[in-house]
DNA sequence: ACTATCCGCTCAATCGATTAAATACTCCCG
DNA sequence: CGGGAGTATTTAATCGATTGAGCGGATAGT
């Protein structure tokens, strides 16, 4: 690899010239410029930015840490910041952890788990890395695995309430509440509801946007169209055979994600209930298989290119204005976008 | 940031001395290395890689290049790559090129996406990365987007003949002929063959399996079986609606792939046509959408993760033993894997 | 008692850049 | 002609580690 003391040997001048020639040309005398960049053409010359690096102490370099990549949400997310970033002249050192296959489901082991964090966020200050994005998998709270850095850290796709940390999520509530709204737009007013594990964020946030939509258009929130799944397929399907089989069904199915509105579809068919004809259904997410059912689902789509940009954005501002020392945690919500497609129709039944 | 030179004053040794501990803790007495030891817990010490890198010259670093992550393929190979790189004390630079958004569909601007390619490159060229992974996201030739580089360059999902390359895919025509061969030991004999774009390597090789299945069986090859499709849901569902109506339609269909697939299903519905019960169905690539089709589609999943792994292990092969110059490409192909699902029934009509 | 060997540690050069400060040179003006 | 100003270039220190060479002291062998 050939260096930048080669190319002052070969071009005659110091190398104090040759980097100046490269990092700040209208220092050095037009002459003098084209010599040495005849040499650097010549050689080839490549920059070794680890030397550089070391001696500016700056890396351009961000690290992300997501908890599995394999999940549906990941790819458009890095892809946000992965964007973003090379834009502004940032790399990405990417760390996937497997969250699931290495300590097994639910963060239950959350002394591994830290573990694990501190693996790999060790890796990536002794790398020098600038600031840290964290992906997570499942939209859980990871506050605190991080511990404190002195660098910027931004989470996505999960909850924090660390101090000074960046969290960019999507708004749950508004979501839930703008597909419930646009339900009720549709004429319908018996609108169920299939949620996924009670315990979660996203399930309670969405329950809100649901029932505050209800609320508002003087629609009684009714117990019994309100059905608790798992995330799971299957768990749509039971709830949607218990809801069809209701004295007084609904006509419309809010699935709180697209997996569920699969079993939905599975129980409509087997109980001969035309979609959207008979039942109109929305599901949440917008992964690929809601495109894929038939009917192609109505669902909201989660705005994860954005939030990857916006994540990637407010660290590189963080990392390039290092102002106070925040107390607060930065919490930013992004909105989703509805999806339309044919799983809905103008209730007729009123 | 605390350096060596700190530790070493603090605990009254040279900044050669504390190097040893941490590197070679043998060459040190026990009562040096546990007093080093203990100013370096108590300042919290992080070696600075950077600085490691420069004097020893190696990063441990290999660098990836994905046309576009968010593919589906994308992060199983990445997934793959990364825990194969991880456990062998290397870390990833990601680099995603977004072709298609970038220049455009199909590779067509040639000259641009050599640029792309080259800027990149020499990015991670500069930053000293020891391999290169390059991972095609639609299996394109790529022969000479990335000109000779010093370092080795592994291809996977795309195909190269570059000189010394590895190139890392799955066994096309294996798992065509494997697919026609279950189908027809399911006592199919009538077996249609939706294909895609008819100029892929994939498509040519998937062919092959096909033919040599049904040669190696003694059953003729129908041309009037064979359609061709464009990879998308729609030209699955016109090809099966024309391979339903044929007076002596077949009684199994391999669609090249899951998407297609998805159109023969809806041809199937829409001609009351039960799946599998009076028609077979296979399809191919293992997609989410597979999944959640009714039925589940019986299909051949990629080994996206072992072709990850793979990659890295050859490149790293490569970067640890620097052999001899070669001048072949090293093609590996690995095996699908047959997945069945719901989709496929014993003829009883022969 | 003298040398050889070994052990534990330090000295100082080095990796490949950047950059403040020094120097060299030119030009201009009083 | 001397000196100040301005421009172009070089000198040399520096970033934070690694590591070959060297040194001093203890131990052992003859």
């Amino acid at each position: 690899m050939v260096t930048i003391k080669e190319i002052a040997k070969m071009a005659k001048v110091s190398t104090a010239t040759v980097s100046y020639v490269l990092n700040d040309p209208s220092r050095v005398s037009e002459e003098t410029r084209e010599k040495v960049m005849k040499v650097v053409k010549k050689l080839n010359y490549n920059p070794n930015s680890i030397a550089k690096s070391l001696k500016i102490k700056k890396t351009n370099t961000i690290g992300i840490i997501t908890e599995d990549v394999t999940v549906f949400t990941a790819p458009e997310i890095i892809d946000g910041i992965e964007e973003y970033a090379e834009n502004h002249n940032y790399h990405i050192i990417l760390n996937n952890i497997r969250l699931f296959k290495r300590i097994g489901n639910k963060y239950k082991d959350t002394a591994k788990f830290s573990k694990v964090i501190a693996d790999v966020t060790n890796v990536l200050a002794s790398r020098r890395v600038e600031g840290i994005i964290y992906v997570g998998a499942h939209c859980r709270d990871v506050t605190g695995v991080i511990g404190d850095l002195s660098i910027p850290v931004a989470y996505t796709y999960c909850y924090t309430t660390n101090n000074g940390a960046i969290a960019v999520n999507y708004d749950d509530e508004a979501a839930a509440y703008r597909i419930t709204e646009y339900l009720i737009e549709k004429k319908h007013q018996k609108i169920a509801i299939i949620t996924g594990l009670l315990d979660s964020m996203q399930c309670q946030d969405r329950l809100k946007g649901y029932q505050r939509a209800l609320y508002e258009r003087n629609l009684l929130f009714n117990p019994q169209y309100m059905k608790v799944g798992d995330w799971e397929r299957e768990s749509g399907y039971q709830a949607a055979k218990e809801l069809l089989s209701l004295p007084d069904p609904p006509t419309a199915i809010f699935a709180m994600n697209d997996l569920m509105a699969g079993g939905v579809i599975d129980a409509a068919n087997e109980a001969g209930i035309r979609i959207p004809e008979a039942l109109s259904l929305v599901g949440f997410d917008n992964r690929e298989c809601s495109y894929s059912y038939t009917p192609k689902l109505t669902t909201m789509a989660l705005p994860l290119n954005e939030m990857g940009k916006v994540c990637a954005q407010k660290l590189l501002d963080r990392i390039n204005n290092p102002g106070e020392d925040r107390q607060e945690t930065e919490q930013i919500k992004l909105e989703c976008e509805l999806i339309e497609r044919d799983s809905v129709a103008v209730n007729r039944r009123v």
